[in-house]
DNA sequence: AGTCTGTGTAAGAAGTTGCTTACACAGCGT
DNA sequence: ACGCTGTGTAAGCAACTTCTTACACAGACT
């Protein structure tokens, strides 16, 4: 989980996450989308998404493709949801109290 | 949303957000939980936490009390919740497609 | 075989983070 | 008023991130 939260921290990362969500997209596809950084600054941050489980890559000839892997997500959305259900219990002994 | 992300990012701050996520506790208290840390350290991690606004601080005298704040988690719940739903949305098509 | 296209990797510069120690300062008790 | 307790802030340092440019290398096309 520790490596999810840290590449979702990113904001290129997260844009990266949301490009691919939908459709599979090769390497170049995705650093094309970025007209502000570098090809490389792109790849190595597919390297961190794919290190932390949030992408899948598949070769396909030449080409990388990448695509979302929600799964990477669920310790992250597991630790989201712990915090959540604190306020819930909060919120229940506040209407129980009144 | 970007602050969230980055403040929950650390594994400090995220067992911070687990101790005041049922009782306010004051910033000596939370210090005391981390042995390997100094006291600054753990007041700065509450000052990210604090900022980024997942934690509310309270004056009580002497000390200061945190309670954790779940509201600030909302932007990045939505974002992993988007991810999630596009897992979702292949998996409704592979069903309809067997 | 030679070259072009698509991509990753290496090395290094610049900024950011997460700590430490030393200090500042408000509120309580004597 | 004075000192003690609880806490935040300042300054500085080491480690880590995130870029950049230069290079390496595999697969497709002729």
């Amino acid at each position: 989980m520790d490596d999810a939260l840290r590449a979702v921290a990113d904001p290129t990362r997260r844009a990266i996450m949301e490009l691919v969500r939908d459709d599979e997209r090769s390497a170049g596809d995705i650093a094309a989308r970025f007209p502000g950084m570098s090809r490389p600054a792109v790849s190595q941050h597919l390297r961190v998404l794919a290190d932390a489980g949030l992408v899948a890559v598949r070769r396909d000839g030449n080409r990388r493709l990448y695509a979302l892997r929600p799964a990477g997500l669920a310790d992250a959305a597991g630790f989201i949801e712990r915090m959540w259900s604190a306020q819930l219990g909060r919120l229940k002994e506040a209407v129980e109290s009144e």
